[in-house]
Formats: C-alpha cells, sequence, structure tokens
DNA sequence: GTTAACAATTGATTCATATCAATAAACGAT
DNA sequence: ATCGTTTATTGATATGAATCAATTGTTAAC
C-alpha cells in the first residue's frame, strides 16, 4: 500500500538551523526573499540594527489578534502561520497562509490595528521589524521605501489571485492551485518542490478556498486516486505536476 | 406600476462640475478622500504641483491595460472604472469598481507593469500622479509616504473583505453586501445613500461577485418583488436598509 | 497502555446556483 | 421611426458542493 512508501521526513518542513542570538539579515538564507532583498551592505547593516529577536511562538499561539494596536511588522523566518478575520456573525475566514520570507501585518497600515488575526500552524520563528524605525528608515534609504512598496504591491498581487480564485474556480480548480502554489513556494525557499508537509488542517485549506473540509477529503483522495498525487494524512507528494496544471487549466 | 414612479436621475450620477484646467487639490471636493488628505497647506501646494491632468476617458476606453509599463497612479476625479484580470483561460475576473477619490495602480508596485487593466463605466476624468515624482515627494513629506501607506493599507483591508465575501457568503449575501458597499461610498462622496445609479452592467456585478448574471437578475428581482429595493434597469432605491443588513448579518 | 479529544475520511441526501433556453426591453445607428 | 445589437429578465432543468451522519485514524493525556 502506498502509505508504506513513504520516507519519514520531520514534521516542521520549513525550519532552519536556528541560532537564538542571530539576528544578522547578511548571514540570514532568506534574505534574497525578504524585504532588505537588494540592499548594499551599507544599508543592509542599518537595517539589521532595527530588526528585534522575538522568542519562538508555539502551535496555535497568536502573533497578533484582530484590533490590536500595530506596533511592528513581522517576517516569518521558520515555520509557518495562518491568517484570517472574523467576520460579523463570528466565523472565521482564513486570509492566507505565509511561510519564510513572507511579511505580516499590511492590513494593519490604514488604521494603526490589525484587521486579522496570526496564528502559527507550528513552532515558528518571526523577526520583528518595529514600524516606528522601519518608516524612518525608509525616509533615509529610498531603495528600502522601493523595496517596501514592492513587497505590498505583490501583497496586493496575490489578495487578487485569490479574489480570482475563489469567484471563478470550482473546489477541483481551487484545490490543485492550493497545491500548486505551495509547491512553488517551497521550492523557491530551497525545498522540494514534489514533497512537502502541510502544516495547516484540512479544515483551514477548506475555509481559505471557501469550500467544506469534506470536499477538501474528498478532492485529495481523488487525487490521490488517479495517481496524480500521493496523501498520507500531511505528507504531500506530488507525481504528476503537469496533471495539476491541466486541471487549473 | 413601480417603474413608472422614478424620478429621473441623470445617468452619471457621480459627475461633478468639471473644469478642464482646475488641478488644485486645496478647491478639489474630494480632497478629504485623496491621497494627500490631511497634509498642510505648503505640503499640499506641493503635491498639487506633480499632479497631471488627463483627458476625460470615454465609456469602455481603458486608463490603462495589464502588463502594460506602470508609470503614474491614478485618482478617480468623476466617474467610474472596473478593474479586472484575465485568468490564464483568457475568462476576466472583475477585482473591483472605483469610485472618485480612490486610487488605482498598486497592483504594478511589485513590477512595475500593471497586473490588472481598467476601464472606465461611463465618462470620466482621472488625476494622474506620475510616479517618479510622488516617490520623490514621499521622501521629502513624511506625512504623504505615511499618508501613501495608509491608503495601500485601505486597499488591502479591501481585497480582504472581498475575500471573506467570496469565499463565505451565499449569492443573496453577496448581492446585499454590494448594495450596502455601494450605498456607503456614494453616501461618502456627499451623495445620497439610499438612490443612486449603477454605473456597470448586471454582468459585471455577476464576475465582481462570483455569480452568475442570471443569479443577479433574479436577486434584485427578489428584493424588489420583497419591497427592500425598487429597481429600474440601473437605477436603484433602497427602501429598507436594516432589511439588507439583516441578510448579511 | 488505555482513553478521550481531535482530525480526517467516506457515504447518502439535499439544496443553492449554474446552465440552457427563450423572450423582452433598451439603446444606437441609419 | 425602424432595425439590429446589446443588456436584462424569467423559466426549466441539471449539477457541484454543502449538509448531515457515521466511522476510522491519530494524537495527547493520564
Amino acid at each position: 500500500m502506498a502509505a508504506n512508501d513513504f520516507i519519514p521526513i520531520p514534521k516542521m518542513t520549513v525550519t532552519m538551523d536556528y541560532d537564538p542570538y542571530e539576528t544578522l539579515c547578511q548571514d540570514c538564507r532568506l534574505v534574497e526573499l525578504c524585504l532588505p532583498y537588494g540592499l548594499p551592505k551599507t544599508e543592509l547593516e542599518q537595517f539589521e540594527t532595527i530588526v528585534k529577536n522575538k522568542a519562538p511562538l508555539l502551535t496555535d499561539q497568536y502573533l497578533y489578534q484582530q484590533d490590536e494596536k500595530c506596533q511592528s511588522l513581522f517576517v516569518v523566518k521558520t515555520g509557518s502561520f495562518r491568517s484570517f478575520i472574523y467576520s460579523e456573525d463570528g466565523a472565521e475566514q482564513t486570509i492566507g497562509f505565509y511561510l519564510p520570507g513572507e511579511l505580516m501585518g499590511f492590513d494593519a497600515f490604514q488604521h494603526g490595528r490589525f484587521t486579522s488575526s496570526s496564528i502559527a500552524l507550528e513552532t515558528s520563528k518571526v523577526c520583528e521589524l518595529p514600524l516606528s524605525q522601519l518608516n524612518k528608515l525608509c525616509r533615509l534609504i529610498p531603495s528600502l521605501q522601493s523595496q517596501m512598496l514592492r513587497v505590498l504591491g505583490k501583497e496586493i498581487e496575490s489578495d487578487h489571485n485569490q479574489i480570482l480564485l475563489l469567484g471563478h474556480r470550482s473546489a477541483k480548480e481551487k484545490m490543485a492551485t492550493f497545491l500548486l502554489r505551495l509547491s512553488h513556494r517551497y521550492n523557491a525557499l530551497g525545498f522540494s518542490k514534489t514533497e512537502f508537509n502541510l502544516t495547516m488542517k484540512r479544515q483551514d485549506i477548506a475555509n481559505f478556498l471557501g469550500i467544506t473540509n469534506e470536499t477538501v477529503s474528498r478532492l485529495l483522495a481523488e487525487l490521490n486516486h488517479q495517481g496524480i498525487i500521493t496523501i498520507n494524512r500531511r505528507n504531500v507528494k506530488i507525481n504528476n505536476m503537469d496533471s495539476l496544471k491541466v486541471i487549473v487549466e
């Protein structure tokens, strides 16, 4: 049976060597994906001085909560996060999942308070960027300023893609897109693009895609049955990337 | 019959007195909603110098197109716009509608090219903000810089709300939310919040909400039948705001 | 190790909304 | 005014995904 073929993979796929006293962006393997990307050495050193270390967060611990005052932005260093908003009727909608190198907290720019909550999906570490200092630095370093806008533009573009996905795709297309996007992001981080562990529950995926967890289960089972993926609990192997691409068109 | 009860309303609901030589933000009635909101007089005068006039756009004229190089941001001055992205299969997804005072073009920040297209829904006028000059000015005027981030944050928050709407709402809830949001925005512009003309087609609304135009028609007819709204072609009267709010919960 | 709580799977049924199809109304052009 | 085109309405039917419900597998706690 397929389930026995798995080479065990440690559960925290996206955890890197971690030194608690490490704050140097220069040595961070994520620097190419992160906010200070492309800064000359001198400016990078300036940037490093404002980055604050934060104690690692455990699974289900909040990084920040909706309506809380926003003092800092956060970059995922290791692990992963889920962000979500509460709607008026108390139900929650998952807005996004965050992997290393990705920034969180932009939604607070309008009123200075987070409009979403963010919760760790596994033991995770973030770099904290205090806004007051970040703003000052942006004024001093024009290229940091443009980099900031670039990252904001990326966030907006990715939100637009999510709108497209939710508005115009069948459950199957949503599921395939989800897997392909994850694959792509893991790959950008230097991990395998064909095998990774999902750090979120089926329910989280379902909520994110605007479908039910039963549908997620069924679709994953179907893809598994067709041999396009091999899935065992949270472990995913993509056997046929092209078939997934055909599904999303 | 209800159709006879309508007081004719000029078709362009959101058109203001327009002087082709007018570029002064100081005298613009939208200044409170626009990017330079809150700037002291001297800074506002600086800002005015970079605002470019652009010839009015006619219905169905593109303001910009997807993949085109982005040189400027745009603010709607009069009229309205629809922005949309093409998906890989060629179908389009409407991302948003833009009314006076609202900024367009942020999605281009990541790579310098528009990731969406924007098209005029009626004869419309925009203010053009050349990016090169805007960036320089942001460095000179810190409060413009924060205002810029605030507006970006607003865009992100509104995208998140759209994700919530598309992911977790029934067609009826989507329709009611759409009407309430329009009402709210028209009201902020100083127009009636109970009576306005839709500047977009049923098909555009449907596409925006991730439903079909037939469903839009049926839902509007149902709301009309229940007396919650009175609708005749593009003209909407909201008779019972609370009922709409109950529908969206 | 055993049990309780949680997470995921799988099946049966229902329902909301899409799809297909046919008019009808409005608008622009001649 | 009239005709053709576009836009909107309305009805009949089909269907994808939700809901309801029952198990099974996994993890954490004692």
